[in-house]
RNA sequence: GCCGAUGUAGCUUAAUGGCAAAGCAGUGGUUUCGUAAACCACCGACGGCAGUUCGAUUCUGCCCAUCGGCUCCA
């Protein structure tokens, strides 16, 4: 039997109990989805998570029974008959496309459903599913609908299935980048500040300014140019550009300074556009690259946010190419392949590619959506990448194609966005001068390789359970004299280490050597160095790898011209 | 924003309508140690504002924050 129909299934006999449980629900929808199943309800009282033990006991009583599963195809009138007093299902037989409905008789629950099933509740063992969470969820998924009550489940082939699901949970729970920044001191949310504005702490900045320092060079090479721009600009800059129009749920209110009105930037576009137009542009110059690490300051509504990945104020790796309309594909391609690249140096090698198209508020004529639609399909063909259409998807102004990586538990994180623009060379009146001495309007392309650095470092975090690669251990080595008569030599091993740029702490405060060694393993750290008599001897180190134990001695130097390789080549 | 839950020390947790308990961390001391937690002592907390009550960390309301979802996204 198919999982799927399992699942399915499932939710029919979870409507069933619930039925029985608390009579005058209302029933909305109940899917199979990714490891289990949910069924909608609407009922008199809330639940709570009390309730659910109780619902997977009635459940299971339910399976036993031998319950069958009996299809019927009816007409819709009959249909309306049965589901009278059901307003959700009254709502789905009236949008039914077919002349007939078809519903399943399952014991005593009776259900609108285009099936399959299951023939018997025999096929279902009763211990590989369980009830996982109450939620809310909008009928229809519409903010606008009432809120319903979403029972989730999890269901598998067997309870071993089940079992290797929930220790998969425990294992994402011990990655979670907000557990590990609190324990690796890395940010920190804090209520007086407010919700979705992390502060970084030491190690933390470390990170980003690692990542901050490797784009500076990577970029700078590819003949990208650096910008700084104001986090604040006039309002009459945003409705020129068009985001107080099309972006204001995402804005916040306009601060008054001296009778003139200032909007937080929730992009840095109209900043580098006023860069390109500060002089006449030839076609010679293009094409153009401006970048800037750019802080942006975003509304989300309060329940979105979530850890580093979803704030109210993050810095984008930002960058505008600005070309000539026949160097667009081309500049499309470059940039796909080089965001790719530069993803593996950091170690992701999986990735999800979506083209986003014309959302419903949108600026710009139907032929340039339709042109440029077509030049990053063009440019996604002509690199072999696999990808899939977010219909509706683009953002106002232009269509773009996303990128989301995958970590080491194949879970996809939206990352790397490239974004096709025509709203701001019309509306700023950008311009450069071609061969002919005709002045032309130029394309651009905005992009986010990483996306945010916020968000890019909490994916980090989760995809090496908090074990960085080398070059990016904000703490790279510890040096432990065993005892005080050590504390001299390593002193000067860390000093010569600190020479060669690497990120060295001599522990040597009052504790056990074990419980230095835990210490460092615990905060990650990728080379805890042991020095005692025999290391001051023969002038070496006592060597222990992150996740291997003690790896033997080695000379100071060769220890050191390790290290440099890994940092130079950035590899683990 | 909506539905549901949660909020006790820096962290993890306990108990209670009547003096809030512990482990880790921190501080002071003892110990100077060879690869994942030495020993002793000390310091330290009821998210905020109202209300009910003789008395509220505990009950109620509002606010803030967090968690799981919905919706949304870099």
């Amino acid at each position: 039997m198919e999982i799927k129909v399992i699942r399915h299934s499932l939710s029919h006999i979870l409507a069933y109990a619930v039925q029985e449980l608390y009579p005058g629900v209302k029933f909305a929808i109940g899917p199979a989805i990714e490891n289990g199943f949910y069924y909608d309800f609407e009922l008199k009282k809330p639940l709570t998570p009390q309730d659910l033990p109780k619902i997977e006991k009635r459940m299971k009583e339910l399976l036993k029974q031998n319950i069958e599963f009996k299809k019927k195809l009816i007409s819709k009138a009959e249909a309306k008959k049965i589901f009278k007093g059901q307003p959700y299902k009254l709502e789905l037989i009236k949008e039914l496309k077919a002349g007939k409905a078809t519903i399943y008789e399952s014991g005593g629950f009776l259900d609108l459903c285009a099936g399959p099933h299951i023939k018997s509740t025999k096929e279902v063992p009763s211990d590989a599913f369980k009830l996982t969470r109450l939620a809310g969820a909008y009928w229809k998924g519409s903010e606008k609908n009432k809120m319903l009550t979403r029972i989730y489940g999890l269901a598998f082939n067997s309870k071993k299935e089940l079992e290797e699901y929930l220790q998969r949970e425990i294992e994402a729970e011990k990655r979670d980048h907000r557990i590990l920044g609190q324990k690796l001191e890395l940010f920190l949310f804090d209520a007086d500040v407010g919700a979705g504005l992390p502060i970084w702490l030491p190690k933390g900045a470390t990170i980003r300014h690692i990542i901050e320092d490797y784009l500076y060079r990577e970029l700078s090479q590819q003949n990208y140019q650096w910008l700084y721009s104001p986090h604040i600009g006039n309002l009459e800059l945003w409705k020129k550009s068009g985001h107080w129009n099309f972006y204001k749920e995402n804005l916040y209110s306009p601060i008054k300074i001296d009778e003139q009105y200032y909007l937080l930037k929730p992009m840095n576009c109209p900043f580098h556009v006023k860069v390109y137009n500060s002089k006449i542009r030839s076609y010679r110059e293009l094409p153009l690259y401006f970048t800037e690490l750019g802080t942006v300051y975003r509304y989300e509504k309060s329940g979105v946010l979530h850890g580093l990945t979803r704030v109210r104020g993050f810095t984008q790796d930002d960058a505008h190419i600005i070309c000539t309309p026949d160097q667009i594909t081309q500049e499309i391609t470059k940039l796909i392949k080089h965001g790719l690249q530069i993803l593996k140096v950091f170690g992701f090698e999986n990735f999800d590619i979506y083209l986003a198209t014309r959302p419903e508020k949108y600026t710009g004529s139907l032929n340039d959506w339709q042109k440029a639609e077509n030049s990053l399909k063009y440019a996604l063909k002509e690199l072999n990448l696999k990808y899939s259409i977010d219909p509706a998807g683009g953002v106002f102004y232009g269509p773009k194609i996303d990128i989301k990586i995958k970590d080491a538990l194949g879970r996809p994180w939206q990352c790397t966005t490239i974004q096709f623009d025509f709203n701001l060379p019309e509306r700023f009146q950008m311009s450069y001068i071609d061969q002919k001495g005709v002045k032309k309007k130029p394309h651009i392309i905005h992009r986010a390789l990483l996306g945010s650095l916020e968000r890019f470092i909490g994916v980090l975090l989760e995809h090496y359970a908090g074990a960085l690669p080398f070059w990016l251990s904000p703490v790279q080595i510890w040096v432990l004299p065993i005892g005080k008569n050590h504390e001299a030599y390593a002193e000067t091993v860390a000093q010569e280490l600190k020479e060669k740029q690497l990120r060295v702490e001599i522990k040597d405060e009052n504790e056990t050597l074990s419980k230095k060694i835990r210490e460092g393993e615990m905060q990650k750290i990728p080379y805890i160095l042991v020095v005692g008599d025999k290391e001051i001897e023969s002038k070496s180190v006592g060597v222990r790898e992150r996740g291997k134990g003690n790896i033997g001695t080695m000379k100071v130097d060769d220890f050191i011209n390790d290290c440099q390789i890994k940092n130079k080549g950035r590899i683990n």
